[in-house]
DNA sequence: CTAACGTTTGTCCATTCGGTCAAAAATAAA
DNA sequence: TTTATTTTTGACCGAATGGACAAACGTTAG
């Protein structure tokens, strides 16, 4: 989006830059980007509408801006996933590294998924190339893994897939989970109880072990 | 909603409602309930804004009566997981039945999605009333499968949570799995190669197959 | 036919929203 | 200090939006 020239940043712009971001990002993943105003961002970013206008040019370009940024963070944990490392551990470690960002940074998922869900009308690019390709790669890594037998024959995507959806579900679904589970299981513990079952889901399953 | 007497309503009335409630479901599960307009609903209804809000009285009146038949509807698959079926058969059915319903009803998956993501504002005494006790319900079931060995033993909140999130994912996230498949494997066919490598998933896990 | 009721529409309104602008205030450079 | 530059704000604008309303139109029961 930026034309010409690369335009030097004042310390009060990048801080401010920053702020604005923080507040975006809160009210964009909580209300999508229809639903959140820019006298909202403004307010929670502590300035007045004008002012955020003035560092950026419109509330587009702030969701941009978040945007690029997020499937970087993303894409990270897949992106650490090693052909050469041991093929059981390397999933143990990316489901645990997803589940983790789901803890950390739900805001940022909310956020993916709300521009997902409503058919990725400001993002489609960037599926359709960093991601679609990452996704490549790594399938092929996947299937080598179980050529060699390292681990069980299955579509390497939908397994991708299934490791997505079941991890951004604590993050993406979190009040539902929150409320299904109660005041007593729902507590900060709910992530480390996820992380022992999904670990049991994927290596295992769930037929009865034979004696 | 409806105070007092209990209304009845016209053959076209009966109609039209219908006819409103299917455009606003359109509109509301691909733009939000923000990001949607009366004049869209209207539009997509083919009538007039005034006459549309002749037989529903708001937006948010649209909106809550398909978030009322919704629930019926999302809940039915797990309804029916029988406590005295085939434990291995009851899930692998309620997996393939959840799966379907992602398949046909797309829509209202997003739909709901949408709701939840935002922090169900409109919905969660349903999710804390009708939803939590259906749960409690089915996980005692599958608490009962595990006691007799029935199943592997494993948590059945998260496990319903990852039967959730699994089969969803082909709906809510559609637009992006359809991207990464690519035209040649993202078609109809996708649903297909989804139900295989989730059942497989749930019932065995990827452990490579011990000789 | 006529009265009663159900349906449809054009017009209007208040509010909200994204965004502009010029001028004031603060800050940094000279 | 003076000058130049950056930052902040109040006031404003046009378009969009949710909704009200009365009048017109259609339909049907008596």
């Amino acid at each position: 989006m930026d034309a010409g020239e690369p335009r030097k940043r004042t310390r009060i712009q990048i801080e401010k830059r920053e702020t604005i971001l923080e507040a975006a990002l809160d009210m964009f993943s909580q209300h999508g980007y229809r639903g959140t105003t820019i006298d909202q961002i403004a307010e929670a970013a502590g300035m007045s509408k004008p002012n955020l206008l003035y560092y950026f040019r419109s509330k587009e370009d702030m969701h941009v801006t978040l945007m690029q940024r997020l499937l970087e963070t993303w894409l990270a944990p897949l992106h650490e996933l090693d052909n050469s490392g041991d093929p059981i551990d390397e999933l143990r470690s990316y489901i645990r590294r997803k589940l983790e960002m789901a803890r950390d940074f739900p805001r940022e998922s909310r956020l993916f998924a709300n521009e997902i869900i409503q058919g990725a009308p400001r993002i489609m690019p960037m599926i359709e190339g960093e991601l679609k390709t990452l996704v490549e790669e790594k399938t092929a890594v996947m299937r080598g893994w179980m050529r060699e037998g390292k681990i069980a024959k299955a579509d390497p995507y939908h397994l991708i897939f299934a490791i997505w959806a079941t991890t951004q579900h604590y993050a993406d679904f979190d009040v539902q989970v929150r409320s299904v589970l109660g005041p007593d299981r729902g507590g900060e513990g709910r992530f480390e109880d996820a992380a022992r079952f999904l670990e049991q889901l994927f290596l295992d399953g769930l037929k009865p072990i034979k004696v």
